[in-house]
DNA sequence: ATTGTTGCAAAGTGTTTGCACAAAC
DNA sequence: GTTTGTGCAAACACTTTGCAACAAT
């Protein structure tokens, strides 16, 4: 049986061009992590990230792991989201699906939400401080429905 | 030279009638935490609480300070904010002064905004979610006027 | 006397670093 | 062959927990 190539999405392709362009070379760690982030439609956290590529035969080591994705973040590529629970999640940065997120007190559930209101009011305040804004994060936190 | 005796304000006195309440002792430590509390503007981290007492005279032993600071949260008189630095920050909850923080990239520095149309914007989205949102937390980051 | 409070040291958790080896160029 | 990428283990930073001593009731 042929085994299927899986398409690749344009972060996928875009990721690995910018990281083309900024010098990297080619790493199967890095490559197995981008094609796993672009899988997602939420954050995922270092420690999940490393259980799914375990789940899926190409383990990569911890450590690999965070400097891979520092470097992501630091491409613009992912966003490295602290939503209040003691470790970082991490999510590609997709222009057209920014998103942010509502956190379970309870359960820890994570789910995302967007909102054009929402997103004009940041706009517009990030023009008015004194502060050159490079970007936001918007956490509500209560909740989630399976635990009210 | 009389020692003036500090005035409280509603806040260090509301957390203190809340304690009793809640069926808490008096304990120096947890006094010495909510008078510095109540002394601040913006929030702090542990280490900062931990340097500030200290530097008073009124050392109070890291675990009870992070004891503490769960209880005031749990209490709903503090609130926790993680900004994104591997760390957790803590701040007096003062019913007519919400605000939310700009973080520096380069320097870590955290200033506090507040913004009428984004709260709004806020509460907007928070009724619509099939979620029962009980806090938010915006951060936006850049960098501050000194780094830039 | 009882029970909450505090400090110390040890343990935990998430993340980063040092280093040797493998892989890409 | 040179330089970058990767994995492992050790080191780190922040936070929590166990426990004995102490203070408030």
């Amino acid at each position: 049986m042929a085994k299927m190539k899986k398409k690749e999405s344009q972060w996928e392709t875009a990721t690995n061009e910018r990281l083309a362009e900024a010098g990297f070379r080619r790493g199967g760690a890095r490559a197995a992590v981008v094609a796993l982030l672009d899988e997602q439609s939420c954050a995922l956290s270092a420690y999940e990230i490393e259980e799914l590529l375990a789940a899926r035969e190409r383990a990569v080591g911890r450590a690999s792991i965070y400097r891979i994705l520092e470097q992501l973040d630091e491409l613009g590529v992912v966003s490295k989201v602290e939503l209040g629970q003691a470790q970082a999640r991490y999510e590609p940065i997709r222009p057209d699906h920014h998103h942010h997120h509502l956190v379970c007190d309870k359960c820890g559930a994570v789910i995302a939400f967007d909102d054009a209101p929402l997103e004009r009011a940041v706009d517009s305040i990030s023009k008015r401080v004194d502060f050159a804004v490079e970007g936001h994060e918007i956490v509500l936190h209560g909740l989630c429905a399976d635990c009210r």
